[in-house]
Order: C-alpha cells, then sequence, then structure tokens
DNA sequence: TTCATAACCGAAAACGTTTTCGTATTTTCG
DNA sequence: CGAAAATACGAAAACGTTTTCGGTTATGAA
C-alpha cells in the first residue's frame, strides 16, 4: 500500500541512500555490483521514483499544459490526440484545459498551469482575445509558448498554422473554375486571424479572376455552428439572391447549408456549389459529399508538441530559441458538392 | 523570472517562514496584523506557492488522470468536456491519455499515471482488454478508481454506465413499432461488455415482439467506423436480403449505411428504416434526419467526475466508500430515417 | 507583585530525491 | 615499497513547503 523509497532499499541492503540512487541512475561511480544489487532490490520492492520530490528538486514537472477552445470539436481532437500520443513518446504528460472561447477563463487557466509549473504551454487562443498580457506574463516567466491555429501576432512566441489566406483562395478559385461567377462567403466571426484571412483570401480570388466582391454576399457566422449555415442559407434562397456557388469557413456551416438546400430541392453541385474548410471526415459522408480544404490535424499536433520539445530542450541546455512561425500545407479537394462532372455522387431518392 | 518563495517574503519582513504560512492560509494563532501586512507583501510579490513543494508534502498532487480509447470520439469528447470542467471547479486538474484500443498501452499509462501519484483515475477501457491486473494495481494502492462506458465487471470500483441492454431493446421496439418484422443489427466488437448488450437487448426485443431471430442478420463491425457500416449495408443490398429495418450500434455505423442507401436508391425510411446509437449531433444534419438513442455524454461526465470527487474526499478522512454503480438513462429519438409519417424531413433533389 | 493564561511567533523536522564534495580504500606503476 | 591515481562510497545540503511543539511576551487576575 505504502510506496517504497530509497530510504528502506538503502536500509534494507545496508548503504547509502545516495549509492542507491545513483545505482539507480547508473553513475559511474557505482560499483557494478551494487548496482546489480540495488537494483534487483528496487524491482523486487517495484521501486517508483516518488514525483513529487524529484519534481521538487529537478525543478521539473515532465508535465505539459494544452489549452483550447473547444475539445469536441474534429479538429482540435485531432490535435489534441497527435500532442498527447507524442509528448508520451518523450516522456510528457499532458493537462488539458478548455477555454469554451472565453479569454478571462483562458487566462485563469493560464495562471493555473503556471501556478501547477507545468514545463510549457501550447495554446490556440479563444475567438474573442485581443489583450495578450497573461500570454507575456508566461513568457516572462521564462516557459517556453507555442501557439497554434487561432493565434495573436502581438506575442512573439513560436506558432503552427496553415496559410488560410492562401487555402481560401484556392477554395474560391475552384469554384471559379468549376463555373461559379457570384459566390458568397459564409464568414467565421471577425476577430480570430484565421476567419480574416479565410476572408481575405476569397476577397483576392474574386478579383484576380475578374470577378467583382459584393459584401452582401457576405455572411456573418459567429459562432461558427450548424445552425448558422442554415440560418444563412434559407437567407439566401429568401431573399432570392443570385448565388452560384459558396464558400463556407468550415465543413460545419457548410453542412448546415446543404441540408437546406436539401430540404428546398436546390439541385447541390447543379444549381449550386458549395465547398467548406476542414475536411472533417463526416463531410465524405454527406449527401452529395462535400467538397472542401485539407487542413491535417494529426500533422499540425506533432508540429506543436516537436516545436515545444525543441524549445524545452533548449531550455535545459540555457539556451533560448528564437520564435519561429511555421504555416503547414492545406489542399482543396473537389467533391460532389462542388463538381458535376467525374463520378462525383450526386443525391437520389 | 524566478519565482518567489515564503522565504523570500520571510527576510524582507524579518519574521519567520513558519509564520508567512500560517499567515497566509489564515492560521488562528497569526496576529491580524501580521497576517495583513504577510498578504499585502506576497500580492506585491505576485507570490505563487510551488506546487512541487506542496504536492511533496501534502502527498498530493489535485491531479487525476483519466484514460479513454479515443479523444476524437465525439462522445468521449464530450465526457472529456465535462469531466475538465468540472474537476477545474473543484481545484483539479486533468491528465488526459488515449489508450487507441490498446490493452497494453492503457496498461502503461495506468503505470504512468501511478508513478506521477495522481490523485485518482478514471478510465474507459479499450475494446478487448481482459486482463484487469493494472487495474488492480490501482484499487491495491488504494488510488480511487472510476470506470465509465467501458467498464469490467471483475473490477470492484464505481461504474459510471447506461443500460445498453434496455436502450437497445427500446431501440429494436421502435423499429418494430414503425412496422419493421425482419430488423438486423450491425453490432459491435464482440468483446466490449457495452456492444454485447445492446446485441442481447436487440434479441430480447425481437423475441418479446413475436419476431424470429436470425443470426444472419446480425453483422459485425469491428472496428465501429463508418466504412464497416458501408460494407454491411453494400453486403445486405448484394445478396438480395429481405431486411425491412436496421439497428445499428452507433450513429457512425448507421450513417454510413445511410449513405450506401442514398446512392443505391434505396429509399429510408419507405423502403428501410434505421436508428443508430448516441445521438451523435450531426446524424440531425443527415438527408434524411437520422433515428438514434440519445445518451448524454456531458451528464456521465459530469457524474464520474462527481463520483471520484466523492472518494477523494472520503479518502482525505481516512474512509473508504463502497463501490457504486450508477446508469445514466437514455431515450430514443425517432426521427426522419425510421418515421415515414409527421413532418419527418425526407430527401428531395 | 506574582502567577496563570492567552496570544503570538519561530525552530526544526519532515516529505524523498539529486548531486557535490570529501574520504577511505584499493589498484597501478615507477 | 611508496606515491599517485583510480575506484567506491557516504555525509550533507538543497529544493520549498507544512505543521508540531516549545518558548517568549503580553495580558489579566489575585
Amino acid at each position: 500500500m505504502e510506496q517504497v523509497t530509497l530510504k528502506q532499499i538503502a536500509e534494507y541492503l545496508g548503504i547509502s541512500i545516495a549509492t542507491v540512487s545513483k545505482a539507480l541512475k547508473d553513475y559511474p561511480d557505482v560499483s557494478q555490483k551494487t548496482k546489480a544489487l540495488v537494483k534487483a532490490e528496487a524491482e523486487r520492492l517495484n521501486y517508483q521514483p516518488n514525483s513529487f520530490a524529484v519534481n521538487l528538486r529537478t525543478k521539473e514537472s515532465r508535465t505539459i499544459g494544452l489549452i483550447i477552445p473547444e475539445v469536441v470539436h474534429f479538429f482540435f481532437g485531432n490535435i489534441v490526440r497527435a500532442i498527447i500520443t507524442e509528448a508520451e513518446k518523450k516522456g510528457y504528460l499532458v493537462i488539458i484545459l478548455q477555454s469554451d472561447d472565453n479569454p478571462e477563463l483562458e487566462k485563469k487557466q493560464i495562471d493555473l498551469l503556471i501556478s501547477k509549473r507545468v514545463d510549457g504551454i501550447m495554446i490556440s487562443l479563444a475567438n474573442n482575445t485581443v489583450a495578450t498580457s497573461h500570454l507575456q506574463k508566461v513568457m516572462r516567466l521564462g516557459i517556453p509558448l507555442v501557439m497554434f491555429d487561432k493565434i495573436s501576432k502581438l506575442v512573439p512566441c513560436s506558432k503552427i498554422i496553415i496559410d488560410d489566406r492562401k487555402a481560401a483562395y484556392e477554395a474560391t478559385k475552384h469554384l471559379i473554375e468549376q463555373g461559379c461567377t457570384k459566390i458568397a462567403h459564409f464568414r467565421g466571426p471577425l476577430l480570430p486571424q484565421n476567419s480574416i484571412d479565410r476572408f481575405l483570401g476569397y476577397k483576392k480570388a474574386l478579383e484576380d479572376h475578374g470577378l467583382e466582391y459584393n459584401s452582401k454576399h457576405v455572411f456573418l457566422c459567429d459562432p461558427i455552428i450548424f445552425e448558422q449555415g442554415r440560418e444563412h442559407a434559407n437567407a439566401v434562397l429568401d431573399e432570392g439572391m443570385d448565388i452560384d456557388g459558396i464558400f463556407a469557413n468550415t465543413d460545419m456551416v457548410a453542412i448546415g447549408a446543404l441540408s437546406v438546400f436539401n430540404e428546398r430541392g436546390i439541385k447541390v453541385p447543379q444549381d449550386l456549389k458549395i465547398i467548406g474548410f476542414s475536411n472533417w471526415f463526416i463531410s465524405s459522408a454527406m449527401t452529395p459529399t462535400l467538397s472542401t480544404v485539407d487542413q491535417d490535424g494529426i500533422k499540425m499536433g506533432k508540429k506543436v508538441f516537436k516545436r515545444l520539445f525543441k524549445e524545452l530542450q533548449a531550455k535545459k541546455n540555457g539556451q533560448l530559441l528564437p520564435p519561429e512561425t511555421i504555416a503547414m500545407p492545406t489542399k482543396v479537394i473537389g467533391r460532389g458538392s462542388s463538381m458535376v462532372s467525374k463520378a462525383a455522387l450526386t443525391a437520389k431518392s
């Protein structure tokens, strides 16, 4: 029941605590004989170092913190999954906190992680986080910090992102190539950088292809949910807007719109083409299958941890790495909701 | 940069460390004047207790472990979400590990959590975990343990589950009430208790309603994924089986099947009715909307933590609570995929 | 004034580990 | 054989906190 300590092993073998400790860690100034003895005894008693004491002594917890707006979101889910498995491989455990897109909560959670003395922190910001003092504090304390996906340009730490502007540009271009000339955009909230960038990419693509930008064709989704997609799709139909393509900020929103079009007898992709964002795996199960922009959460999560790990290692050696911003690749995936040709699967019932 | 300690406050005020510590924790044998002084100084220096030292001294980490097969799964996502928010409210942080349905990994992770000296552990077992020695070890060490969803009856700890057998019974009964007489079951893997129970509930419902059970109507999904649903749906059609209803182990599987039926021109619910399990929110976005069994992950997660917390408190008081098994309620939700009447939304394109 | 009591404070041990540094013993080699 | 070097071990401090217990001072009563 009680956990065995170095002291107990030492007493049992009639040697000192110091020697036991060193034997277990293969210090060179312990004889082979003693090492064997100690290890055997430790094994027999099922010794496990008391991590509280180790933490106190070494000043590191081998624990890192992760703050995200929403665990359930499938994209974050993949990131979380990748981070915890990568971390585990390197002997780090991950404490996960969910900010619910609430900046105050986010701030509290940062303080919580600091007081728990995690070795490093990874964070994807809440949608409307503007003040960054809590993040500055993390940096001031010298705690390695990596931001991803939802970032703030004001914080001089490493960042792992995708090139949202380019990705959105490509998605819009895809619709244009499929023959769309009047393309609407269901955009995300006003604040977060990536929804701004997606909007800008959309706009740029229109301009570059000689299509006129119309602010009435831009609909705001806040929050980014299924129902918002439905609402805006209904608005488009109800107002009899002349639209032949939609670029949605997210697959979720696109699916919401799709469900309305299915209900109201609008033929997708014949009457109207639609493309989402993120390649949520369920998008390939829709009727019709949903075109989207692929964004690999697993790869991103791996990258996030690896970068943090690098900074952790550097810190141990007394170094400080200059912050780095890494953009992950994305790819447009054309499916049934935007491509009428080929074997694109269309809904029949 | 360096974190401030009790010692520094003590030196600054010219009093002892002990008094500072006691002042901050409102011990009765410290004068009001000193308390005020100490608190002001602590505030000014932004003192935060070193949790490593606190852990070592108090022998508790205020951290709990959570092991689940799969973070991304939406049902677990909700549970995770609920657990971490509830835990945070009570001052506990959650370390999350993902077993990937791998029993060996699960075992390793248990050891990891033990060596990190978490105060308690919550676990949903890997699908094919049979040996329970690692869990027995947790109990032997006196670490509070709560199992949920995927449980093992062999471990005498508290468990939070749903009554899978009853829920499956109700789902099958629902199909029967809608007029189905030849109902197939897309079941989950052979081992885990809940897929067994769902199968048994299905079988019992058939028997109770005078329908004959046919083992050929049971299809095994292992793993429980979208593609398996597609595969079995195709099999049903290719073999020209006489089936008018399907009870799927999971919404995911049901959606897979649905996508096949949509592609191949089978009318749901007219030709064939289908019901899933778990009320994945996307199921209400399908065409047609998917009937399912509602299983509230949020409530379950809350319950899981609350139970663990209770045991944690009891342990502090030197007590040991007898294990308890709590079944959460479920509810059949009839939607378009099983109900032809009412305003059930049917696919049109 | 004297003593009992209360109020306040601090010394010190303890938690279990890591690591430096000193010392004792053995080995090596001229 | 003697000195130098290599080898093996242990004492002790340190990490920062919590808490017991004893001691000092102030307070009040007799």
